[in-house]
DNA sequence: CAGGAAATAGTACGACCGTTCGAAAAAAAC
DNA sequence: GTTTTTTTCGAACGGTCGTACTATTTCCTG
């Protein structure tokens, strides 16, 4: 049974570069079937329908998103720094798909008024990434180093604004400035939230209040 | 030949809000004919193919936009007064399309890779409604509201962006607060903006950190 | 090297798509 | 009221889609 799995995951891998480009919506098995050289039935039997294969996709693209923007992001220290390098690696991410695209982006398009399992991992995934996010943010804000007063949720808000308009005006517009354009943006909006007076450096360690903090819980929902 | 110009008018109509849920690449003549209660070769007869179609269900997007939202902007004093008003209306819209789906948005997703006519037409409105947002910046700034060192397109970049996360989250994430929070990220966003006394020294963003006063409560969270 | 299981190919079906074409119906012109 | 133009219809075509079903090939194991 090794050959198929094998075979699948490259399928998915496949699929996943013709939906940046297409859409989960425009993926089409017969595209996929050419592409991988195989029939379409070939492809079909691995998934049993094309639902199952976006979900495939999608679960895999959030798999890769964690594993290039996330966890390397988790190596910065925790707080600001965290947060920057995060939001750092997601920007240069969507930039690069500014040459292919993204699928949570086109897949909010596509799936924001068509029901079923596809729009409900979609929503999940992102919903899991702005909870990721919240915590990234909240935790600058126990270090000292954002204004303790700031709601987390609208800063979410405003950086993913930030990313979407990126991806937007890359992919689109082809503009050329848009990515300095959301570093600059992203600089300016945290120095709006940037603690005031007191305490710029704070000490994660120490007599904190919180507890230590545990680097592999990734994810709520696993 | 009146019967005709008014009948494709209304099937534009009803077009513009077929294409609004399903986005101009789910627009379907065939749809488009049932909600008509006509063949499908009549409808198809006032246009002569689908592009064509699609192409006037955009002017006519255009259209009602710029009577929606510029114009009466336009009817506020020029300068911060004339900028809030358009934005206003602007974030009311998309709030009002979180119901439906605007086109332009949905349209860039789908659009953003594939060559031709439609993808042409999007761009140049998309790109003469950022002209007429630069314009209205650019007011605001010679009447000394907004610093005068402000970079234009930036902006625009970033009101933008938080538009983009308003219709993202109230239409995907169906997030009721993110009219609000638009509405709070874009006073956040002009106050950052807002001109600094009189004629003080120029430093552009990069070093005084402590140069912006909190005038804006953030814990409002309702 | 067998035999059974897994993986792939081939073919066909029904549904929908945009589009074409000629006839019927409706509207406008005279 | 008749003629001419405009508008609408109905049927059909070629194409692509996802999927089912049946062979055939390939792989793995005993």
């Amino acid at each position: 049974m090794r050959k198929g799995e094998q075979t699948r995951a490259s399928i998915v891998a496949a699929a996943l570069e013709l939906a940046a480009r297409a859409g989960l919506e425009g993926l089409t098995i017969g595209a996929l079937a050419e592409r991988m050289q195989m029939s379409k039935s070939g492809v079909f039997a691995h998934f049993g329908s094309r639902e199952e294969l976006q979900l495939a996709v999608l679960k895999e693209y959030e798999r890769r998103f964690v594993e290039e923007v996330l966890i390397p992001g988790l190596k910065a220290q925790r707080g600001l720094a965290r947060l920057r390098a995060i939001f750092a690696r997601w920007l240069d991410r969507t930039a690069i798909e500014a040459a292919n695209g993204c699928i949570w982006i086109s897949g909010a398009a596509e799936y924001d008024d068509r029901p079923g399992a596809v729009r409900e991992e979609l929503v999940d995934t992102i919903r899991g990434w702005q909870r990721e996010l919240s915590r990234a943010i909240r935790q600058a804000v126990e270090t000292g180093e954002l204004a303790p007063d700031l709601d987390v949720d609208e800063v979410v808000f405003q950086l993913y604004g930030v990313v979407l308009v990126l991806h937007h005006d890359g992919r689109l517009l082809n503009s050329p400035d848009a990515l300095p354009r959301a570093r600059r943006s992203f600089e300016r909006l945290i120095d709006s939230y940037r603690a005031r007076g007191a305490a710029m450096e704070a000490r994660p360690a120490g007599g904190a209040p919180e507890a230590r903090e545990r680097q592999t819980e990734t994810r709520s929902a696993g």
